[in-house]
DNA sequence: GTTCCGCATGAATCGATAG
DNA sequence: ACTATCGATTCATGCGGAA
């Protein structure tokens, strides 16, 4: 058993232990998915009530009518407002991630995302960073002046700049350059660090030796996605999943108010948290109420 | 000789034999570089005289010590000006490459970035795409709220739609696991067609045999340079390198207005492209003179 | 000739301290 | 209060000399 394994077993004793069940007592995460109108159902929830907020709206689209034909021109409009909501009903220390990506129209980018950003923060949110979703096999395709589009951003906002995140959740293994050369990096820095003033080196030291796993820098690389779920814009679970680690702990709250095939819903409650869904289309909160297990949250 | 130099020579070689000349005869490429303020210098060339413009101007807050560095308020107001002659000099066909990032402050990502790319749109300029240099060994450190930093903006902007491109020119290996795949395709092929005296399945393998490069994406992952450069932070040869091919073909002229230690005229000119460089330290200048064979281009 | 090791150093960011 | 400076933190690379 590692550290944080027994740590997060004494936690969860605790956790029971003051909740006065016996041990056996296991608190039930729930998904709450509702099927309705995004900005409606917002409305219906408390303030300060949700720990994350990871979400892949309806891209803007001219000629798509279908699911969510938003317009470039009109797309900010008719985002703000469900902005001001998710901006009511996050925690002060919570965070907002949006996934999303301006489409090529007629040789050009919109700049819709970007006019979106400066909107957002205007109306209170504080961009905090633009992380960036390398997709490993896009979509295939050949234009004559322009190459295959195998990125998207992931926008994190926030409503304080003391948000949780917790960082040790998603280090990753240490580069192949470590294995021939930190036992002797750490040597170096036995003889720096007492050259330089001879206290608290063994601290730093501590840090490295026997060092296999670091922190991950702000590009994620997945791939897409290949098994249909019948969404057209489904992202790959470990998406919402590296989020939940980075920023929610067991029993937190996690919302998606464009829940589509319910990726986020179902990695949540994999991972024992509560989460919250809406989603306008019938046949898809079917399709979750399928995968998950439900219960009323608000 | 590597196989590319080889190929190279070749080249010249045949190049020169169509222009009737003797093999002796090269068309020798200018470097051109000026001492001065950028937008100054940048008013004494033709309109529609450059075939593509790579360049990082000073980033915003940064380097302070050697360019005196522009706040995030002013920068959109600093870069216009230089946005506007970028446009006159520039080839309808031609294109421009703005490689920037904007930084954290106070926790969060500066707007300015954002806010250029909208202005410049309002200058004229069309926002093609947007490519993402994706740093492997970023600068390290760690925050309470961040990680670190692992990508760069490479911004392209036209004049036109109908710019050029030679995709070809910029093909990749293809990936690892199509070779794995494909040797052990070609075993078990073998086998196969040991056993059933040729099946087809053979005409299918030797459509993958001949396929051994593929068109790249809109993500370029190369590692900073880290040698020691008299200069602060030089992007990689290959960032220029690969721009340079796909926008340019030999004799071009490639203009980077924000020199610096003179990568992309030096590249440019290992490339058999013409090349005008404007840098306003003497230093600099004087080390970029070093390096590359200087003449006039305008 | 290769491989390995010592070393320097990056367009970083935050919080604390100093003026 | 507001700005300027400094220390602490951290990972992946190239280069040059040594084995």
């Amino acid at each position: 058993m590692t550290i944080k394994e027994a740590s997060e077993l004494n936690y969860r004793y605790t956790y029971s232990g003051l909740r006065g069940g016996n041990l056996n007592e296991v608190v039930e995460t729930k998904a709450d998915i509702r099927l309705g109108n995004c900005e409606t159902i917002l409305k219906k929830i408390p303030d300060n009530f949700i720990d994350l907020i990871v979400t892949s709206p309806p891209y803007a689209d001219r000629r798509k009518q279908t699911y969510g034909g938003v317009s470039p021109e009109r797309y900010v409009d008719w985002f703000l407002p469900i902005g001001k909501e998710l901006l009511r009903v996050l925690k002060p220390d919570g965070s907002f991630i949006l996934n999303i990506k301006e489409k090529a129209d007629k040789g050009e980018r919109s700049t819709y995302v970007l006019e979106l950003i400066l909107a957002l923060r205007k109306q209170g949110w504080l961009w905090t960073e633009e992380f960036i979703w390398r997709k490993k096999n896009s979509y295939p395709g050949k234009w004559p002046n322009r190459f295959r589009d195998a990125w998207e951003r992931l926008l994190q906002f926030n409503k304080t700049k003391n948000f949780n995140m917790y960082q040790d959740a998603v280090k990753v293994p240490i580069g192949d350059w470590a294995n021939g050369r930190l036992k002797n990096l750490s040597e170096i820095d036995k003889i720096r660090d007492n050259a330089k003033n001879g206290s608290g080196f063994g601290k730093n030291i501590s840090n490295w030796l026997g060092k296999e796993t670091v922190y991950p820098d702000n590009v994620l690389h997945l791939p897409t996605e290949c098994n249909n779920k019948n969404h057209s814009a489904a992202f790959p679970d470990a998406l919402p999943e590296w989020f939940i680690k980075l920023f929610t702990q067991e029993n937190d709250i996690v919302l998606d108010p464009f829940a589509g095939s319910g990726t986020t819903l179902r990695v949540a409650q994999s991972m024992s948290r509560n989460s919250i869904g809406i989603e306008i289309i019938p046949e898809y909160v079917n399709l979750i109420k399928s995968q998950i297990t439900q219960g009323r949250l608000f």
